[in-house]
DNA sequence: TTACGCCTGGAG
DNA sequence: CTCCAGGCGTAA
C-alpha cells in the first residue's frame, strides 16, 4: 500500500504506536532486511525512546531520543501491522519493533523489497525530494518540467518533481487533468500545468479519503471496499466520463492507464 | 532512456 | 507455466 496517502496513514499508525515509548528490541526476519538493517544497527535502537515519526514523500522517518533516525521505505508492498503482546508475528513480517508496553510494530512485506536503515545521531538521511503535493505550485511544476523532454507520466514518478506520487496517483492525476500521459513534459501548456496541479492535489485528496484504517475503532475497513480509481487498473472498462474504453500502455517499463478520447 | 536486480505471491 | 505487481537504485 505504498503511495503518499497510504504511507501517511501508515505513519499515523507508527506515530501512535511508537511516540513516547521506549524500544526494547528490533528483530529482522529476512536476509534482505538484515542487509539494510544489520542486527548491530537494530541493537543501537534498543533502549531508546521514540521522539517523533515523520513522513516525507513515501519515506517514514522515526526519530529517536539520542538523535538517531530510522528510515523506513515500504517500496511495493510494505505495510505496518500492530501486534498485541503475546500474539504471533503476522505472515511476511520482515522486521519487528517491540516497545516497552509489549506491543510490536511489524513491518510486513510479502516481497521483502522494503528497507529500514539506521542513521546515527548527527548524520540524518538526506533525501532529495520535490515539493509535497499540498505545497505544489504551478510555478514550481513549470520549472521542474521545463527541461524534461520525456513523456509526462514517467516524469511524474520522479520524486524530485513531486514527492509521493506513484504509478496509481500519477495516472489518476493525468486523467483528472485530461492530459495524455505521452505528452512531452516540457510541452504542457499553461492551462494544462494548472490543471495538472489541481489534478495531483485532487487525486491525493481522494487517496486520503480512502484511508480509513488509522481511525480509532475502524479496523477492518481497509480492503473491504473495492478501489474507486478513475483510470488505474481499468483497462477495457468505460471511461468514467463516458468516453470509450480505458487503454493500457507501457511507459518506462510500467503500466499506464488512460482514456485515449478525453486525455489530450 | 530502457533494462535489470531486488523478492515473492497471485492471476490467468 | 507465464505474466504481472502501488518502487527504486544502478548499469548499459
Amino acid at each position: 500500500m505504498p503511495e503518499l496517502p497510504e504511507v501517511e496513514a501508515a505513519a499515523i499508525i507508527a506515530r501512535r504506536t511508537l511516540v513516547g515509548r521506549r524500544l526494547v528490541a528490533v528483530t529482522t526476519h529476512h536476509a534482505a532486511q538484515r542487509r539494510s538493517l544489520p542486527p548491530r544497527h537494530g541493537a543501537r535502537l534498543a533502549g531508546l525512546r521514540i521522539a517523533a515519526v515523520e513522513r516525507r514523500g513515501k519515506s517514514q522517518l522515526v526519530h529517536f531520543s539520542d538523535g538517531a533516525v530510522l528510515l523506513v521505505h515500504f517500496r511495493m508492498n510494505g505495510d505496518w501491522e500492530v501486534v498485541a503482546e503475546g500474539a504471533p508475528a503476522p505472515a511476511y513480517t520482515r522486521v519487528a519493533f517491540a516497545t516497552d508496553d509489549g506491543v510490536r510494530l511489524c513491518l510486513v512485506d510479502p516481497r521483502a523489497l522494503c528497507t529500514a536503515t539506521y542513521h546515527a545521531p548527527g548524520k540524518p538521511p538526506r533525501i532529495t525530494l520535490g515539493p509535497e503535493p499540498d505545497q505544489l505550485t504551478v510555478t514550481a511544476l513549470r520549472a521542474a518540467l521545463a527541461r524534461r523532454a520525456g513523456p509526462i507520466k514517467p516524469v511524474l514518478l520522479d520524486q524530485k518533481v513531486v514527492a509521493g506520487l506513484g504509478n496509481i496517483y500519477a495516472a489518476e492525476a493525468l486523467w483528472r487533468a485530461r492530459i495524455d500521459p505521452r505528452t512531452p513534459a516540457r510541452d504542457l501548456s499553461a492551462p494544462q500545468l494548472a490543471a495538472l496541479v489541481k489534478g495531483i492535489k485532487a487525486a491525493i485528496a481522494d487517496g486520503f479519503a480512502r484511508q480509513g484504517r488509522y481511525r480509532a475503532g475502524t479496523a477492518g475497513t481497509a480492503g473491504t471496499r473495492a478501489h474507486a480509481f478513475k483510470v488505474y487498473d481499468r483497462e477495457g472498462l468505460p471511461c468514467r466520463r463516458g468516453c470509450g474504453a480505458i487503454a493500457r500502455i507501457t511507459q518506462a517499463g510500467r503500466s499506464t492507464y488512460f482514456c485515449p478520447t478525453c486525455q489530450e
